[in-house]
DNA sequence: TTGTAGGCGTTATCAG
DNA sequence: CTGATAACGCCTACAA
């Protein structure tokens, strides 16, 4: 390993210039500095993180921390969270962590002195991780949201504006019967988390203020549950004429299990997927119409709220929701006559 | 921060002391264990872990690279990695790397200390990220592989095997008829990329030896591209039977392609998806037969290897090629009889 | 503008 | 079994 003193040495100047001109602590002689660059390229110095980190008491390194056990799609938040970090000369650290002993974990990344902050993801309405972080007094930023959000810098998709929108604009085709599909996670690590919760709360409210009749389903992610959904919604519900999913899986799901039941997309029944994620909604046939989660947007501006709360640059707490933006497909239309008949073959209903 | 000295004055022995019992490096006697342990237990203490990094000359970090440009699923890899690296007490970070200046910057993480060694995925098949590993000494592992393999540790899919056992199910029902998709790379950073590449490869080669016909489709991961595929792979060779796609995009929009145009699957057309990652080819109608990637496997395999070498512990390299595994769906069936005429709307077929 | 030297929190060697 | 103490590589007053 190639250190300063050897750079200083055979720049024939001591290890303080050298890490003067490495960091543009203070001002160098053009020519010492000259050297100095020589000397460093030719021996090809690169300046040890750890000791820079002790001496300093700053590691230039935020932690993401990465939660192992979903199928969720986070490649977008990573992309933005990266290029943040990049740009201010953070290292971003993706920190796969275990939901057991999570809690702990986290914190101790910043009392060890492994990272200067976190960026959480996938964070529960009532989340002790928070908790934990705020009594270790971590620097940290929430992609999502807590209950309690006084003083926490936040970026969160606004789920209600989304959902209501949503409702909305197939309200204005005629639409008066909807479904809403929400992942299931109850008897998961995830039970509390907001997304599903959230969405379908705004669900309910939408419905019940503009007169409408709604239905909530939810659906657990695994791949029978998913495929049997088409049937399972009609047979439960066979006015639907509008289904607004969360789950990207789900909705793929019904694309197959409408046409088979001879319900056609969108003349029967129109979808819409909120909060998507997953290239794979544009690729069935016919391509969904989603309001596609601002992934890369909420990780930039999360890693920018923690990285200005390091350096001291923090004022009022970033607290932003973003709606998701429509993406056009072909899965929405003019809700049907209010006399079509749905027949559903009773053998499937159930 | 909480440190050893404040532990040491706690517990009334010498910081030395501390060490021992933190890392385990010497024995001590019970009670005055026990005294530290308890110490460590009200103050909160964490080792530091830079201090540490630069006192043990090992950090106890392997780091993962992380490509952020396309759209594959890696999580299974990182699974398996993950929870290899933890049982090690290793911490496996993700590295998210821009493919600019990938070259350099990754043997600069071990020269600067960061990392102890490296896990690189998606290899090429000359990659000079790995030349510069070699030239740099730093410790590495491959996940992929590239033409020189002299001395290097890698895990792969075995993708020949894979395409190979593949073809001969599907000759096995009586297809004569190949065409196989792969993902189109040429002009990204990514055009030298190895899957795509010896898959062609071996399956030219099989359909060769078996006195087939085949056809080989490269297609862009591009929304529209991919939705036009059933159309063209059908203007263009009508008499293809049975489809291997290596796209998992690709396999699930020819569902919905083929559909359209009144080809059915399994009856007309028999599809298999292989080295497959994505959850949703699972949940199109009909679900697909695929040869699943074992990505958790062999991310583990990898880590495995590396951390071996790390430990001192390696002698011959870790060389090895695992197969996909047949997941069944519903997407494979008999040869249609030999005199079917496929119609397709001329209008259609361009 | 440059050099000196103390310290960051651990590890690890060497005495005791 | 335990304690001093010299590294580890770098940063940063403080001096020169």
């Amino acid at each position: 390993m190639v250190t300063m003193k050897q750079v200083a040495k055979r720049a024939q100047v001591s290890i303080a210039t050298v890490s003067f001109v490495v960091n543009g602590t203070k001002p160098v002689l053009p020519e010492t500095r000259q050297r100095i660059l020589e000397a460093i390229d030719e021996l090809g110095y690169r300046p040890n993180s750890a000791a820079r980190t002790l001496a300093s008491r700053k590691s230039r390194i935020v932690a993401l921390i990465y939660p192992l056990l979903d199928q969720h799609n986070h490649h977008a938040f990573i992309e933005g969270a990266a290029a943040v970090a990049a740009q201010h000369e953070y290292s971003l650290v993706l920190w796969p962590i275990h939901s057991d002993n999570a809690t702990t974990e986290i914190a101790s990344l910043i009392q060890a002195g492994f990272a200067d902050g976190v960026l959480l993801m996938e964070v529960q309405l009532e989340d002790e991780r928070v908790r934990h972080l705020q009594q270790a007094q971590a620097p940290f930023a929430l992609i999502g949201r807590t209950n309690d959000l006084r003083g926490v810098d936040y970026v969160d998709i606004d789920f209600e504006l989304t959902t209501r929108t949503a409702v909305d604009d197939l309200m204005a085709l005629g639409h008066r019967d909807f479904a809403l599909i929400v992942e299931e996670l109850s008897g998961t690590p995830l039970a509390d988390y907001g997304p599903p919760l959230r969405t379908q709360q705004a669900f309910e409210e939408a419905i019940h203020e503009r007169g409408l009749t709604g239905h909530v389903l939810r659906v657990r992610h695994d791949a029978g549950l998913v495929r049997g959904l088409a049937t399972e919604l009609l047979g439960r519900f066979h006015d639907t004429t509008a289904v607004i999913s969360m789950s990207d899986a789900a909705s793929v799901a019904l694309v197959g299990g409408f046409r088979e039941l001879g319900i056609r997309i969108p003349d029967d029944v129109s979808i819409v997927g909120i909060a998507t994620a997953s290239p794979f909604t544009a690729l069935v046939d016919p391509p969904l119409t989603t309001y596609d989660a601002p992934g890369e947007q909420l990780g930039a501006l999360a890693a920018q709220a923690l990285i200005d709360r390091l350096e001291g640059r923090g004022g009022a707490p970033t607290q932003v929701r973003i709606p998701c933006s429509l993406h056009h497909g072909a899965s929405v239309g003019q809700a049907p006559s209010p006399h079509r008949q749905l027949v559903v073959n009773p053998g499937l209903t159930r």
